[in-house]
RNA sequence: CGGGGUGUAGCGCAGUCCGGUUAGCGCACCUGGUUUGGGACCAGGGGGUCGGGAGUUCGAAUCUCUCCACCCCGACCA
């Protein structure tokens, strides 16, 4: 185990939070709430962001960037959308500082008041909308499919390192179509692309599915989900789309001339992700001895540690590893070598299992005289003797392998801790004990809802897509139920 | 915002109850040497508004008051 890591079976939480500082991805800052994002973890996000942007122009979305502040107006002008957020807003009143009076520092300006105060945004919709309004004229305008890189302010009460800070970095999709089917068909579209990144890349199974009127979106009509779950098994939400009806394009009033010349109002999605996925990522694979990256998001893919006692030695393995370094990139592979002389071997290979690097290389005297190169993979912690003269591809296919198995390990983790119960007693019990995914009958109220959640904390997740539409019958109340919805508890 | 806890070197802590030399320890850091196949060792060295402010006292990290910050449990939460 890691020196100074917390085990997962001790602590799950105190582990997370000590990995994420440990591993160097982020930590606290002197504002409350707020998170300083460091080099290593920028890069994961980075490499995230590299491939989603690339999903998103692939699937026909343009970047675009629309301002921090909203008018304090715009935001009430879509009733839910204002309950959803009033209570997380932070509001800029005025725009000047003044020497203090008293001689210590500066005070605000009361004279320097904002006519109208402007709104940190915590969401886009508003601000965006008031925009498509100048933009949408005649059908030929639509559709409009932006997205924005940006940060959002929520002023969250409790807050912990990428899962829930007061500001986060994200992206927010918003879309604006000129019928209710393609709005929905973008909609759908973004949550399996989505749902493909986190399996694909991040190598982490999700379930998608819609929200239940309660968990919706603020002001929308229909949002849908992806739910990844964590090895302490609680769930946690990574992506959210939207259908948003015509809600912002009446609260905006943003219409279009169609084909006939008959006016209509626009329809609407929009989706997101954040920093959070760097959450998923982390608690979804590591383990006691630090972070596990998949390949695919591994800011270093390969570590090469030379092990050397004087400087004739290194540079003997230098002259071996270089070559092997050239080709490792050429095929696009990221590698370090660490022939740094002020850690010994063992440090570092405690340091590259910590922050996740998915392979590791020794070369030493004995690998010289062999012409050999110990691989150690980070996913199952074992390794290998492999001949010099085809490491390289050896490691192309183990980094594909490893991005594989990651995935696959998850899998299984969520298919064991998937759990079908048929009445409430049982469902408490496999919460209590097993957590995890639960699959129940539900009579579709939010009473039901409500009530569930008070008895165990435990909230629909989602209403799946995929799976076992055979209907049945709630297991609080015995009324009819069309289908199984996913139970868990959340971050 | 309610209940509990903690603030002492970059990090982790002891000292506080019961006031009294120059505020200690481990890790980290710096210098020199020996080391290097799983977080090295020895020697030397640097680093402190004891969370802030006010008070009691000959004397405060220690006692009193007050403010602040952070953590945990609730409440709240795409």
């Amino acid at each position: 185990m890691a020196k100074g890591l917390t085990k997962r079976s001790v602590d799950y939480s105190q582990w997370y939070n000590e990995l994420v500082m440990k591993a160097d991805l982020a930590e606290n800052s002197a504002v409350r709430g707020c998170m300083v994002i460091k080099p290593y973890g920028y890069a994961i996000w980075e490499k995230m962001q590299q491939a989603l942007d690339k999903m998103f122009k692939d699937t026909g979305h343009q970047n675009a960037y629309f301002p921090l502040f909203i008018p304090k107006s715009y935001l009430s002008k879509e009733a839910d959308h204002v309950e959803g957020f009033a209570k997380e807003c932070a509001v800029v009143t005025h725009y000047r500082l003044k020497n203090d009076p008293d001689g210590k520092g500066v005070v605000v300006d009361p004279e320097a008041k904002l006519e109208e105060e402007l709104i940190v945004r915590p969401t886009s919709e508003t601000i965006i909308w008031s925009t498509y309004k100048n933009w949408i004229q005649s059908y030929r305008d639509l559709p409009i499919k932006c997205n924005q890189w940006a940060n959002v302010v929520r002023w969250e009460m409790r807050t912990r390192l990428f899962l829930r800070t007061a500001e986060f970095l994200w992206q927010e999709g918003h879309t604006a179509h000129a019928t209710k089917e393609e709005a929905m068909e973008e909609t759908e579209t973004m949550i399996q692309v989505y749902a493909d990144f986190a399996e694909k890349f991040m190598g982490v199974p999700v379930v998608q599915g819609f929200k239940t009127a309660n968990e919706r979106f603020a002001g929308a009509l229909e949002t849908y989900t992806i739910e990844a779950l964590m090895q302490d098994g609680k769930a946690l939400q990574s992506g959210t789309s939207h259908f948003l009806g015509q809600n912002f394009a009446k609260a905006f009033d943003v219409k279009f001339a169609g084909k006939e010349g008959k006016e209509e109002y626009v329809w609407a999605s929009s989706w997101g992700v954040s920093t959070r996925l760097m959450g998923a990522l982390i608690m979804a694979h590591s383990d006691d001895y630090g972070l596990v990256l998949p390949p695919k998001l591994a800011p270093i893919q390969v570590a090469i540690v030379p092990i050397f006692k004087s400087e004739e030695d290194l540079a003997k393995i230098s002259a071996v590893v270089e070559p092997i370094v050239a080709k490792l990139k050429d095929k696009g592979i990221s590698v370090k070598f660490d022939d740094s002389d002020n850690r010994k071997p063992g440090w570092k290979f405690a340091q590259y299992e910590l922050q996740g690097v998915p392979i590791r290389l020794a070369v030493g005297p004995r690998d010289i005289e062999n012409n050999t190169a110990e691989v150690a993979r980070r996913d199952t912690l074992t390794k290998e003797v492999v001949s010099m003269d085809d490491v390289d591809g050896y490691i192309a296919e183990l980094l594909d392998t490893i991005q594989e198995n990651i995935y696959q390990k998850a899998l299984d983790f969520r298919t064991e801790k998937t759990t079908e119960v048929e009445s409430y007693d049982e469902f408490k019990k496999v919460l209590e004990e097993k957590g995890g995914f639960i699959l129940a009958h539900w009579d579709g109220s939010s009473e039901t809802e409500q009530k569930i959640k008070e008895d165990t904390k435990a909230t629909i997740r989602c209403i799946p897509l995929d799976g076992d539409k055979t209907p049945g019958k709630c297991m609080v109340t015995g009324k009819p139920s069309a289908q199984r919805v996913l139970f868990a508890k959340a971050y």
